[in-house]
RNA sequence: GCGCAGGUGACAGAGUGGUCAAUUGUACCUGACUGUAAAUCAGGCGCCCUAGCGGCUACGUAGGUUCAAAUCCUACCCUGCGCA
């Protein structure tokens, strides 16, 4: 792998630059488009690749339960199993760790506006008894199967040898993400634990990275705190194992909506500049435009497909719910010059009839949508980057999205 | 014409004297969703308002019994099935 930066944001954190992995360079800042159980839901490899989408991010916990990381090998990998011919990445596990875990069934997701300070927990208690799908212990983590209730122990060894059986380009450490509503002192737990799971993770990779075709992202974890983000930063950044550290970094966690912003511009001053940053989970157009300029390389999301599925469109006015009475008779494109391939052939009224009808083209058509919108959104702004004018760019796209 | 069954909110369909403005599903209206337990979930859904365990009108129509009726009685109208 191999991170090429071309231009710089004046006075910022952010760049435009060419990563070039095994399976073909992406060009930076890129969205990644999420494909948990190789597939990008709804949408065929070929209407993944016409949206725009240079690289996917596929799952290890998932692919490790269905079907199975050794029957993903035999199928020729997850580049040929899928289809998918592009870069390709998947993630850890790690994320499981917290959705299956401390957030299991409590409502808490990836970001959450603390509106309500009572779910900050002042002290941390002791909820074992509450149910959740994964325990954190300090070897690694036990998952009950939402699907059979088996019972199976990741370790960071582990997820590092699913993640190369499932053969990625790009792969990550295994890691604990944590709530924002954790208190300090789990956070730092927390955190040490990710810390020794990333030195695991690592030296598992140089041993089965043999023809140095894959590539390790390390996670910066931290929480809220900007002395534990700084600290993960630099930890994992001068991590080596034999010589050899991580080739670009992982921005994790469970943000607060308003903490996002400083949490990745501390991991981001101190993160070395020459390797890419990919900000994990990560979001919204206004979220795609501050992590950009705060020196994001690579997001990725499910909210495009996700949001597509439920009927909730992305337009340059901002999204709209297509089954909206509005929009019944509709008969405009879902947004006013796109030229993706749903806009450029149907209806607002077509696609919010399919949505009633609850047809199945309901969803692909609004994930091509989505997928479409997102992916482009990022390659304009990189564009605006390379042109020097990425203010300009910034100003007048969410003066226009926010209204 | 006779016999039987039945007429409940947009639809389907519970309820068979009080706790029923009426279970439930669908439809409809609105909202949520950020490294996918998600083609999912939540709220609303007679009218009025000072929004309250408030007022009003409601279970084919019209009467009646009762402290109290969607629920019981009478008549009428209508629907389905069977027999003529």
């Amino acid at each position: 792998m191999k991170f090429t930066i071309q231009k710089k944001l004046a006075g910022k954190l952010g760049r435009a630059g060419i990563l070039e992995t095994s399976h073909g360079a992406i060009e930076t800042p890129a969205f990644v488009v999420v494909g948990t159980k190789a597939t990008v839901k709804s949408l065929t490899p070929e209407a993944v690749r016409d949206a725009g989408a240079q690289v996917v991010l596929a799952n290890t916990y998932h692919l490790y339960l269905q079907p199975g990381d050794e029957a993903v090998k035999k199928m020729g990998g997850l580049h040929r199993m899928m289809n998918w011919h592009g870069p390709a990445m998947t993630d850890s596990g790690g994320f499981q760790v917290f959705s299956l875990g401390a957030a299991y069934g409590k409502g808490i997701s990836k970001v959450l506006a603390i509106t309500d300070p009572s779910l900050l927990i002042p002290e941390r208690f002791d909820d074992a008894a509450a149910p959740r799908l994964a325990k954190v212990g300090e070897d690694g983590v036990s998952f009950t199967s939402h699907l059979d209730g088996s019972v199976h122990y990741i370790t960071p060894e582990k997820s590092i040898a699913i993640q190369h059986n499932l053969g990625a380009d790009i792969i990550f450490a295994f890691d604990e993400c944590t709530a924002p509503t954790e208190d300090i002192k789990y956070q730092e737990e927390a955190l040490e634990r990710t810390h020794a799971w990333a030195r695991r993770s690592l030296a598992e990779h140089q041993k089965r990275n043999t023809e140095n075709t894959v590539a390790l992202f390390g996670i910066v974890q931290g929480g809220r705190e900007e002395r534990l983000r700084k600290k993960s930063a630099k930890v994992i950044s001068d991590m080596e194992v034999d010589g050899a550290g991580f080739d670009g970094f992982g921005i994790g966690g469970s943000f607060a909506k308003e903490d996002m912003e400083s949490a990745v511009k501390w991991v981001n001053e101190v993160l070395p500049e020459e390797k890419p940053r990919h900000l994990l989970g990560i979001g919204e157009p206004e979220d795609l435009f501050m992590g950009i300029e705060q020196g994001v390389d690579l997001f990725d999301c499910v909210l495009p497909t996700r949001l597509g599925r439920n009927g909730t469109l992305y337009t340059s006015r901002g999204k709209i719910h297509i089954e909206n009475a509005q929009y019944r008779l509709d008969l405009g494109p879902i947004d006013d010059g796109c030229v993706c391939y749903t806009c450029k052939n149907y209806s607002r009224a077509y696609v919010a009839h399919l949505f009633r009808g609850k047809e199945m083209l309901a969803g692909t058509l609004a994930s091509v949508h989505n997928v479409h919108f997102i992916v482009n959104l990022v390659k304009k702004i990189r564009r605006s980057i390379l042109d020097g004018n990425f203010e300009k760019y910034k100003k007048e796209f969410l003066k226009n999205y926010a209204q």
